[in-house]
DNA sequence: GCGACTTTGTTCCTGCGTTCACAAGCGGTT
DNA sequence: AACCGCTTGTGAACGCAGGAACAAAGTCGC
């Protein structure tokens, strides 16, 4: 049992790495069967070097001269993601948010699907939303426990998020991606993750109005 | 006119600054009058010495051997990132995301406020989601003439993403925050922030599973 | 069979972000 | 009035990510 590449891949690596796997299936869709390293990295957005240093990470999968096998290469990359195997995600309060995310088909076709989606509200109980009936808070530990889910999805408001993700982990969820805008402290051996819509947005607003002043006080 | 703080802040510094407002909103409704580095950074879930650094940029505004005050401080960040006067937003896209988006109030409470909702099929026209009617695409220049919209949000499919951010910078937006899983390019003086939950998804799980190999590869 | 071209994989370097550690400053107390 | 403890603000070091340049290697053409 030999391990090629045991080594640890940078985060932001791995991100990008997600990224080019989009772009390959496209290109495999499209009837490629090779690709540059300049192409590709135009495809995903990125720089052609910082590119190739990260698929560098998965040791040499490509061949000089000719460029990478566009079908080989996306196999590999899936591999090293984990996204061969499916993973069961439950997402936890049913909002605008929550719905709309349980409904995306972009997860499904990355790999990912909910097997279980969790509110407070009991007006929400029951309701069907692609293809799962929202359930309970309490029968949360026994649909982790039944389905091995491994990652939870937090879109509650933000005074019952830390609760929710203890409970996740109580549950025995390996990762979670949390929508709410608190931190959330997790034990050990779990990972969290955060997406702050409202940070995004304010970050944007703020490049604007400095990019507006800097281009009326660099003349002088 | 003297510009005090000139200088140009680091893009991460005002990401963190956005939390910090956030958490000294809190504070403040929680009748709260000063707090330390400390506090602050524990609330918004980041190291004390950075949030110093991150407050420096915006020149001294702290008590030594006390603190800061929670109001005075607010007032100053939110003044920094321009939160002060509302920012007119456009969305193009009303799917599950979009019109998730489009009914968040997290956004209004952040000075964001949606005045226009525009959607190329035609059984979407005309639906009314969060105070807004949507609208078909040849009335987004029209709109965003009128109302002086700065910033994009885009939760299209990926095929026509670009072009919607064609249409939007030449109506005259100047920021776009992009959720279609492809890079987009834009013309000069026009900024594009992507966020994409997939990619999320995958780096968490990716992370998990290394966790796990490393746990079982380590002991050896 | 050989040469030239193309493209990868790697190395170096520059810049940024983060963290640690310490001096400066203010309030409260005696 | 002087001292002491607490907290800010800043300077320096560390580590990491990103970009450019170069050597290795393989293919295509002659």
């Amino acid at each position: 049992m030999i391990q090629p590449r045991p080594r640890t891949i940078p985060e932001a690596t791995v991100a990008r790495l997600a990224v080019y796997l989009r772009a390959l299936s496209t290109f495999s869709e499209g009837g490629r069967s090779t690709v540059s390293s300049g192409d590709l990295a135009e495809a995903a957005g990125v720089n052609p070097a910082g590119l190739r240093k990260d698929l560098s990470h998965l040791g040499p999968c490509g061949v000089r001269g000719v460029g990478y096998e566009v079908r080989t290469l996306r196999d590999r990359i899936a591999r090293v993601l984990g996204v061969e195997r499916s993973r069961a995600c439950v997402l936890v309060g049913i909002g605008n948010l929550g719905s709309a995310l349980a409904d995306y088909a972009g997860f499904g076709s990355r790999g990912f699907e909910f097997v279980g989606l969790f509110d407070a509200a009991p007006a929400r109980i029951g309701q069907r939303i692609g293809g799962q009936t929202v359930r309970p808070l309490d029968q949360l530990a026994d649909v982790v426990a039944a389905t091995q889910a491994s990652i939870g999805v937090i879109t509650t408001p933000a005074d019952v998020a830390q609760s929710v993700c203890d409970r996740l982990a109580a549950a025995g969820v390996r990762s979670v991606l949390n929508f709410a805008p608190v931190p959330l402290v997790a034990p050990e051996g779990v990972d969290v993750r955060k997406v702050d819509l409202s940070v995004e947005l304010q970050v944007l607003a703020f490049l604007g109005q400095q990019r507006l002043v800097s281009a009326l006080g660099e003349p002088a």
